[in-house]
DNA sequence: TTGACATACTTTGCATGCAATGCATACCGT
DNA sequence: ACGGTATGCATTGCATGCAAAGTATGTCAA
């Protein structure tokens, strides 16, 4: 946990995203304590910035109270499940609203482009079984069919989902098996939004996220 | 805008669920400013906490950063469409999953009846050309559908797109031609719940809400 | 009359101080 | 030896103090 080089004071907002940031790499474990007199000191600051994000992160649902303070909210399989559904729609969503902007020609001829080149990224990175590398290209290729969707709430509300998955998810891109499907599955809902097809977007994306889930196996 | 009769000083917590119930009250107008201070006056605690509230409310986007602290969050009427295209779909998710429980049996009797109570309840405020109590009654029933669904991260997502829209939302219920529809989309959802037909639900729930997004007049 | 500039003030932002709370630990009694 | 209790410590929670920043206002000059 390499301590951040003292953000300069002048930063209280900086500092919930740094943290924010650190759950999203899955860097703290489910159900470790935080203390703020330990972040604080980490992050170079006082007591009285950290206090405010871990308020922040109370609300994210990313801390929960605990005894001394927070501890890092574990996900039980049952809310993990609920979690999945949610993502499942919020992703099918994504990918209609994608596909829909496509068909009206409101998205850059760039953007779908990138959305083939981030598909073959998981793909490269899940062949060289980096964990790490092939967690973080999928995230972005979600991330950009989230961004292509072009509606801030909805972008929003799947970053919320995905850093609460984040916490207990390591890498399960090592299953064999899933790491075959995966590219084929990615592409089915790149080739929908490319062809403006939301009805089918909507479908394959869907049908992806809930395989996901059925691989999901948590850290502890 | 009646004080608040002084939180006991142990409450910090206590004083986002003030600000959060404000809002979701309609208490405050679009672009009006807030400052920490006069809201620590208020509420008979100091700007610390308030301030903590300030921030959580901040990555709720209620409230943005303004040249003197922070103002109420207005809603363009871009954004009010991209909410409510999320909201349609988030409740759509709702009604399905609601539906699914009833044709599992997983929801109880009581539980559905309430769904009709509500219904009833919010057709007798409209009908009284009530704006306040008929949009009391009408989240009532959205808030009880949302339940039903049995998804504590669903249920939390739509808490927050509501909340959302109620900072702009006054009473659009008055108009007569929205007003005469909305018994009808409210029975059509509750039917199919009832029914345990998931995919009748959803489309109920669905066309409900982007009519609603239609019939929706921001106050400024 | 209007525009620009300087000044004072309001308000935020962070740090620290102080009190309260809850837990761990050690000691004592049985 | 075991259980209960008391004490001390770690840590939170809120209030206040102090410095910085940006804004509004008033004044002066053109």
């Amino acid at each position: 946990m390499a301590s951040t080089p003292d953000l300069q004071p002048g930063s209280a907002q900086a500092v919930y995203a740094a943290l924010r940031r650190r759950f999203s790499d899955g860097a703290y474990a489910p159900g470790q304590r935080l203390t703020e007199m330990a972040l604080a000191a980490d992050l170079g600051v006082s007591r009285t910035p950290v206090r405010e994000a871990i308020g922040r992160l109370l609300t994210d649902g990313l801390v929960v109270p605990a005894a001394r303070g927070v501890a890092v909210a574990a996900l039980s399989p049952i809310e993990a499940e609920h979690l999945f559904v949610l993502r499942a729609d919020l992703e099918a969503l994504a990918a209609e609203l994608a596909a829909r902007r496509q068909a009206q020609g409101h998205l850059a001829p760039a953007e779908v482009d990138a959305l083939d080149r981030a598909v073959d990224e998981v793909e490269v990175a899940v062949r060289a079984h980096d964990p790490r590398a092939s967690a973080q290209a999928n995230l972005a290729l979600h991330r950009a069919i989230g961004a292509a969707a072009g509606n801030t709430f909805l972008e929003e509300t799947l970053h919320r989902v995905w850093d609460r998955i984040a916490v207990t998810t390591v890498a399960n891109l090592d299953d064999p098996h899933w790491a075959g499907a995966i590219t084929e599955q990615h592409q089915a809902i790149v080739r929908a939004i490319r062809a403006g097809d939301a009805e089918a977007a909507r479908r394959a994306a869907k049908a992806h996220i809930e395989a996901a889930g059925r691989a999901y196996k948590p850290l502890t």
